[in-house]
DNA sequence: CAAGATATGTCAATATGACTGTCCCAAATT
DNA sequence: AATTTGGGACAGTCATATTGACATATCTTG
């Protein structure tokens, strides 16, 4: 391994060398990590884990989500989602309602104690993010979400994008 | 929840807003599952999970290393990590040396068989990185890197820095 | 040199979040 | 009527992490 310096701020127009490759995977590992961080602490208050979390984010972010459209955004399976939807339920922060359209499905919404929860988890990821969309400026911003748009399969693309659509 | 439709290239420049830090976390969750989706299937393949794999990267990314320094970049307990390297060494793909300047020390490198498995696992996510990276273009990268550093508490930036340092 | 700090390793016990495989029921679709 | 789909439940397993205690070798400092 060589003594080379690299500049900190521009991407070299060698974009695809190995040592760019490999900060960019140091960089969403670590700031993957830095981004959860702040709401593990409350979810181990609440004796909540990650789990939790990502079900209550999704249902936050679209209400009346059914339990297959869940298990689809989290792409795990029915069995260790039924688990983390159950504790939810009995500590009273999601509750069911049947599909209006299709009597099957289970529509998934937050109590309002759900919705407290939620609403402090968030705040925890927004303070990091809206710190870091300010440090690195709008342009900055619009570049992030294109390369991590571009990490991601292209069928797998409208899932995310439909999270966005009121 | 309006329906506001978004426009999907640029961040407005109000970008402090609930959707933009919503739309940044979801993807900095779906791209970095999307990142590590590849090598996962190598690695069942091995009989091996994801911390044998940060451990291999850290590793390859610096030979040498001590367990300590590697703990402290893992951010996991002695003993999870303990677990893994035994498990590597066991297979032969890492190996062990005594510290030169301190003899407490056990450095870490690779084996060429560790070397190969690592190099495997490195193309999976060079190929979904260098496509996102060439996709969304120079500038892109460039912002793509410093929205994350911003995410990463300032304590824990010189760690990951030096990681690019030869 | 003695005392303390540091780097590493190891023990036991436990928890979380995921998995596979199988089975079931109700409701919708054909 | 038969099949498919949406949801739920069972048992058993695995990977990864945890806390806390303890041991040993080595380095640093008063």
């Amino acid at each position: 391994m060589g003594a080379r310096v690299q500049p900190l701020t521009p991407a070299s127009p060698l974009y695809l060398r190995e040592d760019e490759i490999r900060r960019g995977i140091e960089l969403l590992y670590f700031g993957y990590q830095a981004m959860v961080r702040g709401a593990d602490a409350i979810l181990a208050r609440e004796g909540f884990g990650r789990a939790h979390h990502r079900a209550l984010y999704f249902i936050a972010r679209r209400p009346g989500l059914a339990v297959g459209d869940l298990l689809r955004l989290l792409a795990i399976t029915k069995q260790s989602l039924g688990r983390v939807l159950s504790e939810l339920q009995e500590k009273g922060l999601v509750e069911q309602s049947v599909g209006a359209s299709d009597r099957r499905q289970r529509l998934l919404r937050l109590t309002p104690a759900g919705a407290a929860l939620e609403s402090a988890l968030f705040a925890e990821l927004e303070a990091g993010m809206a710190s870091a969309y300010g440090e690195a400026g709008q342009s900055a911003v619009t570049g992030f979400w294109s390369v991590l748009i571009g990490l991601i399969a292209a069928e797998d693309r409208a899932m995310v994008e439909s999270l966005r659509r009121g």
